[in-house]
DNA sequence: CCTGGTTTCTACAACGTTGTAACCAACGTT
DNA sequence: AACGTTGGTTACAACGTTGTAGAAACCAGG
């Protein structure tokens, strides 16, 4: 049932080889040959196989993504640009799910190595550089925070910066006790480390003192973890007028823990998030957050991909800074 | 930089055969030429090239799951399953973003042609059974509801009496002006109809009559078409004591939509959704909704796969089905 | 009619792996 | 001592494709 290019061949009586310049589109062919080529391979169905391809290519034309989970909502929406960025190049997307540990991020990273993929683009929650270290060529690229001057192109986006906007905004809002959900009890959460960096800035550029009992940890980045830290914080006698959530899960999380606490948002506790996921577009009420341009993060990343692979894989490591927009809604503006 | 079982051989002084043996368990080779094998495998860092194993073999280890769109949370959801049970065989998951469009339905499932996956796990919205007949051979197993009488194994929930469930269980509260969103204008939608057909049912059983202007269509399955949708139905002017929404991203539109005309929820207008996404278990109010059993959905499609690959290929196809849960939750029962 | 260049096509080898068949050695059995 | 059996190993071919080198056919200019 299945054919190969020695079937057509016969088919259409020229060599092997000829019809493979057909299918590849090799210029030098005769256009009645072409022709008689193109029946024998219409009428085979034929296809084909991306397996010997690849083999004698060394190229697979496919590409991983590696997140920490996808039914994150960030995550999912990133993928999806990705995957849509790497169609254009055709190139297709195999996408791994890395659970955000340490272990697995790496396994995700050496994985290159299967002469599956031709290369990684990996979302990294708790890789180090060291972990990095031991990978031999294969192209990667990083999102979100830079694993510290490790040897791969990163596409990032400027968290302090961004956590410093919106901690501003609430300050702007009059708002004085503000709390942070989401800081990482291991050192190696980066977003989360600079996220908290930038709530610190901000609240000195204001004037106000940085009060530890304001900060909560977070175990995961899940809604659970956004509720369960904002009832630690109600629970401790603290009163917040205002809480930014170092993402929007965990702020639609302790949306939904004030509303159980019987306090209004934005009246009571004003809430704001970070990753602009479509939840907080049409929760009640809706969620301020900061909105990286996840698309170009995607297009960013499969260019640079591109780049390595059809440039030099010697080349320095780059990094490549996408925008973001500070966007306001119900949650801190009624 | 890369080696390849030859290098290994070499320089454990052993053929390249008696390497690749050890690669792949086989029983009868000495320990001690085990050992040297092993560690030349170690010192060389050495990995398989997967193009060409699957060259020799005929299979790739990857199948490919392809969802109308990656970031519903449904999909995600379901997606991380997949990949999950998938794994426990030793797959590896290819992820397709179809759109839901039934052309690109149709390429995702003959692109299995490429040889690059062993299967294919297809979601389908608009796929007709006509878009399957030439499909040659290669296992594919349907997700949701069935393609009248195709010629694939699928998986499916009972969507009719689900739907009929959910229903009952607003009129169990004592609603009578029941809407319905999520209807879809073309006739392909087969979710949709089915569930539709439910609630007609359910309606039925309580005398209640059907009433058109009370049933809602809507563009796609977000937030924004359950929104609009919901605006339309307000908009003409009947007002419903409870909506049953074809899946939760449509309910959650909804319950914004309701929440800007000033209406509370439950008291005023019940909701009920359907999938129970993670999102419907935090939102203000928690919806209520029909619960599958995800985990259940993808091993089952994942093991349909499994004997495809390794049973009869011509054994006629089977339907599995698997089970859902009323959960109620605050939108309907304060 | 020859020369040199281009176009069109082909034979062959190679990519890295594994199945097949075969070999040799060691063993226990007749 | 001859025999079959088993364990351990190997040489070879094949999976389907494409790069290389070159042959054959064609063309133009002298």
């Amino acid at each position: 049932m299945r054919h190969r290019l020695k079937d057509v061949a016969e088919r259409a009586g020229v060599s092997v080889k000829t019809v493979s310049n057909v299918v590849n589109g090799y210029q030098h062919v005769r256009p009645d040959t072409r022709a008689r080529v193109e029946r024998a391979i219409a009428e085979l169905n034929y296809r084909p196989n991306l397996s010997a391809r690849n083999l004698r290519k060394g190229r697979t034309g496919v590409i991983a993504l590696a997140v920490p989970e996808l039914d994150i909502p960030y995550f999912a929406e990133l993928a999806r640009h990705v995957v849509t960025a790497a169609a254009e190049l055709g190139w297709t997307v195999l996408i791994d799910q890395t659970g955000g540990g340490r272990e697995q991020e790496h396994k995700a990273a050496s994985g290159i190595g299967d002469h599956l993929i031709d290369g990684l683009i990996l979302n990294p929650l708790a890789l180090t550089a060291e972990d990095l270290a031991d990978l031999d060529g294969t192209p990667l690229v990083l999102l979100g925070e830079r694993v510290d001057h490790g040897p791969a192109d990163h596409v990032v986006i400027d968290n302090v910066a961004a956590a410093r906007e919106v901690t501003a905004h609430l300050v702007a809002l009059g708002r004085r006790r503000i709390a942070a959900i989401g800081a990482q009890r291991n050192p190696e959460g980066a977003s989360a480390r600079l996220r908290l960096a930038g709530y610190a800035a901000a609240l000195d550029d204001a004037g106000i003192g940085y009060d530890e009992r304001l900060v909560a940890p977070a175990r995961g980045w899940h809604r659970a973890d956004g509720a369960a830290a904002m009832r630690d914080l109600l629970a401790t006698g603290v009163r917040p007028d205002a809480v930014f959530c170092f993402n929007d899960t965990l702020a639609l999380g302790a949306l939904r823990a004030l509303h159980e606490a019987g306090l209004r948002v934005p009246a009571d506790v004003a809430v704001a998030g970070f990753d602009d996921i479509e939840d907080g577009r049409f929760s009640i009420p809706t969620l301020t957050t900061i909105a990286p341009d996840k698309e170009r993060i995607a297009r960013l990343a499969v260019e640079l991909l591109a780049n390595r692979l059809d440039g030099d894989r010697q080349a320095p490591p780059r990094e490549l800074s996408a925008p973001y927009r500070l966007t306001p809604r119900e949650s801190t503006t009624p």
